[in-house]
DNA sequence: TTGTAGGCGTTATCAG
DNA sequence: CTGATAACGCCTACAA
């Protein structure tokens, strides 16, 4: 007559709540999800419920209804701004859907992130944002396959039916080169990030556009590429210093152009009297540098804030045909480019 | 002989693999636990593994072991450095173990922190780092009938049982005012955060005692109060310059003083030597500023890596004496608080 | 060493 | 409307 013994001090379960309310574990399971049941019966589920302390066990309703409402993010660093605020959006669009987010951080270790696109059959989170800054035919071949629904923030092959949320970083590198040549700069550097990377080589080609819309004729000695991150960029100025003298110093990303605004005014350049400089991702942070950073924007929390919305639309209609989404760039202009009082 | 009947499209259980390697599913079940078994049998079920793609289901495993193996950090909002810098170090803490890690964003809503807390009898997560900066009645009530291990990172009151990583953040503000006087500045102006957060509390305790220990008297004139963020700090960096002269300005955090900054130099105020700047934190870009900030580093990422350890340690040893951490401060002084070159 | 069977906590089906 | 019962996918005594 007395199977189960559950002791009181092990955690309630719709058993024990059954048990103080004098009904069938059905009955619990029903009044708490809402479906039809006497007022007699809900009454003493709430009652017993409130008594017992008893919340539902998530593993064993993602095990039953098949959702862990969780989602996961896979990005290089968390320490990167960019990232930063793509998690604050994804997590926001998750929050407001009763949705929990995971975070991964892949130092950018490809093996890293394939393994996550490949886990996801242990089906720990109902869907996947990952933002790779390398494709390799493994990743493609990893996000054919992938057992969830995956949101690529970032450039995929064409022909890759996947979600996608994308920027024409390379429009607005070109816009940001445009920009230091109208307001009077010719000898551009650029600081790129690794030139293997799928930003490194899109932003590349963007300052070669920009160049080339402005008559400009590439300079070998004026490219230098770094890591993407702050102390990588203050080294890569310090390269160009060196060997010669440019008038503007394009970045591929802001935490390298603050390095290079700090080693600008090491050396005693003036920003931007003598050197120009240029970042991307207008993060919060480039108003902080003096001059202030001018940058251009790759609307990381509106690529955040659509990744995920892809996300969940993709979780409630699964068959839909996948999208690719564009986000715009702008640049903003601030002290750091200011246009040149008088012509050199 | 057929009661189940799983279409070949479905996710592969143990029973798929079972059934393709002509074994029972303990068997499966054994080998992928690396239990005993033999060659025979263990080779099969590989194979049997790798040609229908299973992968242990993570509900279900997680029903059965009572193991998540995801524990989560709960802090007031993912966009301040400093717990940038503390998720970054879980992160790596966690991966370590084999864990993930989940996000918790509040924004400061008691009401959301309490639910988490209180939430935890859900078992989504074997154990929560939660930073508040508010510690209410309930908040203590919660964090002694928490259904998992929680740590605390901030201060806690004395008797309550719960593992705690502090840092000493009253005497770093006493070190840094001191470091103001001794350097040759008297009238000290302090913008704090919000007076009813611990951190706000606390840190202006240390204020008054930097202040006592070198006997300058408080001047309310040079107290304002902000919200701990960037355009806070400005706007109260502008509130102390309409009424008063400083020639100092000690912050209770980087993100104001980075503010302050900004403000001081449209104001024409030339720092150090007019007004010297010191915040506390040490945020990596602390050094972007110009000139680079003065810190009271509180050792972030060292909070976040020993809470992390302090949580893995419970949920192995669950009965053990709750333990208090202290993490050091350290002043670390840069140009905008340098030594004045003459005594004013 | 291997297989059978029961249970982890829920939800959902099916009688009553 | 309510209650017994069967899954969900995995692990693990217990038995063979």
């Amino acid at each position: 007559m007395t199977p189960k013994r559950p002791t009181s001090s092990a955690a309630p379960t719709v058993d024990t709540v059954a048990r103080a309310a004098g009904v069938s574990i059905a009955s619990v399971s029903r009044v708490l999800n809402g479906l039809p049941a006497s007022d007699e019966v809900a009454d003493r589920v709430h009652a017993a419920v409130a008594e017992v302390g008893y919340q539902p066990n998530a593993a064993a309703r993602s095990l039953k209804s098949r959702r862990t409402h969780q989602i996961a993010f896979a990005m290089e660093n968390i320490a990167n701004p960019v990232y930063v605020a793509m998690v604050h959006a994804i997590q926001e669009v998750a929050k407001e859907r009763g949705y929990q987010l995971l975070l991964h951080s892949t130092d950018a270790d490809a093996d890293d992130e394939l393994a996550l696109l490949n886990g996801l059959g242990r089906r720990y989170v109902d869907g996947l944002i990952i933002s790779p800054i390398r494709m390799s035919p493994a990743h493609v071949e990893a996000l054919r396959t992938a057992a969830a629904p995956v949101v690529v923030i970032g450039a995929t092959p064409d022909d890759l039916a996947v979600d996608t949320v994308r920027v024409d970083s390379r429009a607005g590198a070109a816009r940001a080169v445009e920009h230091l040549v109208d307001t009077g700069r010719r000898r551009i550097a650029f600081v790129n990030g690794p030139v293997d990377t799928t930003p490194g080589s899109i932003r590349r080609a963007g300052y070669e556009d920009g160049l080339a819309a402005r008559g400009i004729a590439l300079d070998e000695e004026l490219l230098e590429t770094a890591d993407f991150r702050l102390a990588g960029g203050a080294e890569a100025a310090r390269r160009i210093l060196e060997r010669t003298r440019p008038d503007a110093i394009f970045c591929a990303n802001d935490l390298m152009a603050l390095g290079v605004l700090n080693v600008l005014r090491e050396a005693g350049l003036r920003v931007p009297e003598d050197v120009a400089v240029v970042g991307m991702d207008d993060i919060d942070l480039a108003t902080i540098a003096w001059p202030q950073l001018s940058s251009v924007s790759l609307g990381s929390d509106e690529r955040g804030r659509r990744a995920a919305e892809l996300l969940f639309e993709r979780l409630e209609q699964p068959d839909r045909e996948p999208r690719r989404e564009l986000v715009e760039t702008s640049l903003v202009v601030r002290g750091s480019s200011a246009a040149r009082e008088v012509a050199s």
